[in-house]
DNA sequence: ACAAATTTAGACACTCTTGTCTAAATCGTC
DNA sequence: GACGATTTAGACAAGAGTGTCTAAATTTGT
């Protein structure tokens, strides 16, 4: 027993250590060649680690897939989460926020390197596993967008937009943001910071344009002209 | 020596109906397995042929994907703008026309077989042939996109739309329709025909909401000018 | 420094796949 | 029916990858 701190995290140091920079490794790996193309020989020197070594843990490929899977996946949620929290409930500039929200989500949910890789593993090998991506389709996209819907809901019950369907609303706002970025995404790569900018500033004028409040036809037509 | 008429088509006909079922055979296991996944046993029994046929037709492996993604997007971009040609231009009911125009583009080129395939194979395999998909981007996206902005140009300057830029306004349109199906996409399914024509509705109404024109005459012909 | 656990390198059997080769069967045309 | 071209089935060699095993080396905790 140990008698010291943190029982689970001192014990295996090195060995933990190794499970982890596997699964890195393993999806790094996996990304680039697919499943099948993925040969653990070349995990194993992706991660600095003996092919043994990878058996002891994860016992075979397709188990060591799975687990790369669940991992991205985990991540992925806690991290469009916690961007979902900074979603701006009381905007002092709606547009800014909004673009702000668009950036945040973007860069630290879809484009860094977890949501890359989940992406490209959802898209190469979601039909090889039907069920577990139908847990992904729940965990990720099921609870996610009904999350972003309900803070829509709320800006449109504070009288900052115009909404008959949030989910509707915040599906396109998703597909508005990320029009730019459509081609980057299918060839597996990642956009520029400024790109990013872009495609979110664009997309959340449009956004506004049809959602936001119509305060009166000239304040209309001001704000119209200050975004150009 | 054909001293008939035809002389490359007429000899082998049989020969090119085999050289037809291996592109296609071989386009649905691709897809279904990757490349490194797929085996050319499978491809053989798919396509009704032996393996020595398909040697004897295209060579190797690679040889065989690389026909399979030229021929692919030489026909999806065929069927793109042959649809890109059905574009409203002078619209009686703008709202449903564009909405007919998004659900053709979605059913004729993007959900159908073709490009349900081309989308996968760009996915799975884009990064391990630059130069391929590189000439995909330019001959696809590169060409129609424009194409389709071009179109947008022609009903904004037609008193029908206000855009600023044509180009964006394209990309979002785009987005916009397809808002509802992303997920569908991701797993490489194919929508139903009623959530194809629930996205695009909604997608062209919020389009529609953003770009159409306002009551006030005056006032957008302004901006329009002042963007131009 | 010792003992237990973990990791390592290498060899190994096994399977699967690619691409070639050959002789027989089939097809299309005259 | 006969001829030339094409297709076929099957065997084959060569290579690559998975997963197991073993004995030696290394790390870790006490």
């Amino acid at each position: 027993m140990k008698l010291h701190v943190s029982p689970d995290i001192f014990p295996p140091r090195g060995h933990e250590a190794k499970r982890l920079s596997i699964v890195d490794a393993a999806a790094t790996v996996f990304c680039r060649e697919g499943f099948a193309g993925a040969n653990i020989d070349l995990i194993a020197a992706e991660a600095g680690v003996s092919r043994q070594t990878i058996y002891n843990h994860h016992g075979d490929k397709e188990k060591l897939f799975v687990t790369v899977v669940r991992d991205l996946t985990e991540r992925c949620n806690a991290g469009i989460f916690a961007t979902i929290a900074t979603f701006p409930d009381r905007p002092g500039d709606l547009e800014a926020d909004l673009i702000g929200f668009a950036v945040r989500l973007n860069q630290n949910c879809i484009c860094n390197r977890d949501g890359k890789f989940l992406r490209k593993l959802i898209q190469t090998e979601g039909e090889r596993y039907p069920e577990l991506f139908a847990e992904w389709r729940e965990q990720g996209p099921g609870r996610t967008w009904p999350a972003i819907a309900a803070r829509f809901a709320r800006l449109a019950y504070g009288g900052y937009l115009t909404i008959e369907d949030p989910d509707v609303a915040a599906r396109q706002f998703l597909g508005l943001v990320n029009a730019e970025l459509q081609t980057t995404f299918m060839l597996g790569g990642s956009p520029r910071e400024d790109e990013v900018l872009q495609s979110a500033t664009n997309g959340v004028r449009t956004f506004l344009r049809a959602f936001g409040k119509r305060r009166s036809a000239s304040s209309e037509k001001q704000s119209a002209l200050a975004s150009a």
